[in-house]
DNA sequence: CCCGGATAGATCGTATACGATCTTCACCAC
DNA sequence: GTGGTGAAGATCGTATACGATCTATCCGGG
């Protein structure tokens, strides 16, 4: 009892729990890049690396799963989840509509000073179009669009398009990067949104221009990757 | 090795762990109504009525919730997750949306079959509605959509229809036992959705009707729970 | 009467242990 | 060479144990 003072580092950051480090540990790496889709994550291997037992990364797995960001087989073993082209395919359609309303349950609420913000990182990103760097470009995009749904009157629809990323994980950029020429016209898309949303187009409008620039990133990708394969997706 | 046989009760259908019938069990609590949002979950309590240890109890609850369904704080314990007026209204809204794209999306590839089983059920509903139990009538509501839904052509969208109404939980049917008269409202529309669809409308069309169907019943319960408050919700 | 502090009980968090299951690979019959 | 068989090793699944933390209750001081 004497001087207890138990070091909180951070008032009103409760110590999280080791199954919580796993998670984030976990996520974090396939976000990045570590572990690749299909990669075996073995529980004895990543307990030792994070020095805890295998509890709590079993949790931590399960709740991944739960994510879709892992697949796990019972006495098999968890693997990240494989995102095959089907698959993305299903996630960024379902994202363009995710987005597209997001956008314009936003777009009311955006200040003069949240579109200067979004134009100022557009600009940024037409600058290094000459000198493409995918990862670099992908990182101005999500911050582009970040600034479009910060003020999106549904925050649930915000947890949803985030769980959708995460479940993509580190094929965030393979969008720009496999396609060349896309990046040139989703900067000039981007300029679109933002005249849209100045000028205070009808909600509806603004979600139609939203949505179709993400599903024409798609459309890019797939045509780029299958130049053979009809595209099933209705025209939306 | 014998004559082992191992009884495999289903070909294809290997023994499930204990924390994924934890899962289902729990799930299936929540989704009846028997836990009631709030409810605490103590692990041994719950361990010791589906008799095993703690360690698969905690699993299922983590992966609950990720899926939102369980709220989880450290040394204090697992209750079923609380879903306020405010996330009701926000999920409603996103579901408004995901129900419109899958409806829309399914809409070419419904058969003839389809649409009259769809209809049988939509006939069955309007003979209920002067004999009114919320939960019959509800159950017959998903049966109609999951019809429209079945043949979604992009079956990640169905997952997130899905997540979400596991999310509402036992809430399913209150939108309509608590609001007198739409469940008659709804029905009609009902019957204009399958219209559209039957004669070839646009897919955008079919989206916007089938969008506005499930936000009319948020609107309806909405102005019923509150109506002095305003509908802070863009029209959409 | 109200309030701060101590104590007991309940519950959570994780390590460890051990049986169950799967995977791998060497081996042998054909 | 091919395919089946078996054993060894790796890994998973869960029970048990015990320390850590929270909650509720009781008590003495003000």
């Amino acid at each position: 009892m004497t001087s207890e003072v138990t070091t909180p580092t951070e008032p009103g950051q409760t110590a999280q729990s080791k199954s919580q480090r796993a998670h984030e540990w976990i996520k974090e790496r396939i976000a990045a890049g570590d572990l690749a889709p299909g990669h075996r994550l073995v529980l004895g291997s990543i307990a030792a690396e994070l020095d805890m037992s295998v509890v709590p990364v079993r949790e931590a797995i399960r709740q991944l799963e739960a994510a879709g960001l892992v697949t796990f087989e019972r006495n098999v073993g968890a693997h990240v989840a494989m995102v095959d082209d089907a698959q993305y395919r299903f996630s960024m359609q379902s994202l363009s509509i995710l987005e597209g309303a997001a956008t314009a349950l936003a777009a009311r609420a955006l200040t003069t000073e949240d579109l200067r913000a979004a134009r100022d990182i557009n600009d940024e990103m037409i600058k290094q179009l000459d000198d493409f760097d995918p990862r670099a470009f992908t990182t101005l995009n999500q911050q582009f669009h970040a600034i479009l749904f910060a003020r999106c009157a549904n925050p649930r629809m915000l947890e949803l398009v985030n769980a959708e990323w995460a479940r993509l994980g580190h094929l965030r950029e393979s969008t720009f990067s496999f396609v060349p020429g896309r990046a040139a016209e989703s900067v000039r898309e981007h300029e679109e949104i933002l005249a849209c949303i100045a000028s205070g187009e009808p909600l509806g409008a603004i979600e139609q221009i939203a949505r179709r620039h993400r599903a024409a990133t798609l459309d890019a990708y797939m045509i780029h990757e299958h130049p053979d394969a009809a595209l099933n997706m209705p025209a939306f």
